[in-house]
DNA sequence: CAGCATCCTGAGCGATACTG
DNA sequence: CAGTATCGCTCAGGATGCTG
């Protein structure tokens, strides 16, 4: 395997600059930016919650997609699983302290769907409209 | 560092709890987190290239993929698509200042990848050790 | 060169049923 | 409650060929 490269001077463009062969960065990267991992760690980060809690708040997840995104966050050590000792079966999920690196950057991108997410509805309604009028 | 971000109470957690129905911003989330968009856009606020220019970036890509990217970026208003005039045919990517402005959080992102794929690794061999001896 | 159209395959998702 | 297991099926994506 291949370490990490030694140091770009250039930011982001060694992501794409390396590209010989699979770089962890890129797998990393299509981890961490999947369909729900950023809503399923802004809800965690709030506070820990349950499988099913989890569930209400992420509204349209199924079961199976939830317990994947949840294995894989663990599995990179991202989350937390604590089964909790009780009557019923009960698990808690919780950001580590790794998780909570991931914290500032993800609400850096959130924030910015939020403030332009008016801008981004204008362009795409000036682009249809173009579209559809060179259809004509 | 940002400006952005005034202090919301709840910084990220509107997105999981106005779950109604389908929020422009989940789907806006979706587009720039998709596969290439941070890595295409990476590509371009280094310098504008041309289709292929582009391709040969992104090793892994295909043609189809490309397209499909460059027009969901273009329609979002955060890439700008030019024809150059010449006895070729040649078209120029850009990065619109729509655009530029997401340079910044996806650097967070694309940093953390890259700060944190050691530590991240690292779990992921630790979580498959343990799943491989309860296993047995 | 920069795409569009078409065909095709399989990875992944949802739905359902079952378990500890 | 918190999952695992199985099965169908769709549809996103790759490969290929063609065009201005």
């Amino acid at each position: 395997m291949r370490k990490n490269s030694p140091e770009a001077a250039s930011p982001m463009e060694a992501a794409v600059e390396i590209d010989g062969d699979e770089k962890p960065d890129r797998l990393l990267l299509d981890q961490i930016t999947d369909k729900w991992s950023i809503l399923i760690l802004a809800a965690l980060c709030a506070k820990p919650l349950r499988f099913n809690e989890l569930r209400r708040c992420l509204d349209g997840i199924t079961q199976k997609a939830l317990t994947q995104s949840l294995r894989r966050l663990e599995r990179s050590g991202i989350l937390a699983r604590r089964v909790i000792p009780s009557s019923q079966v009960a698990v808690e999920y919780s950001v580590t302290p790794l998780g909570r690196t991931l914290e500032e950057p993800f609400r850096a991108v959130y924030g910015w769907t939020v403030q332009y997410a008016p801008a981004v509805l204008q362009a795409q309604a000036a682009f249809d409209q173009r579209a559809a009028e060179e259809e004509k």
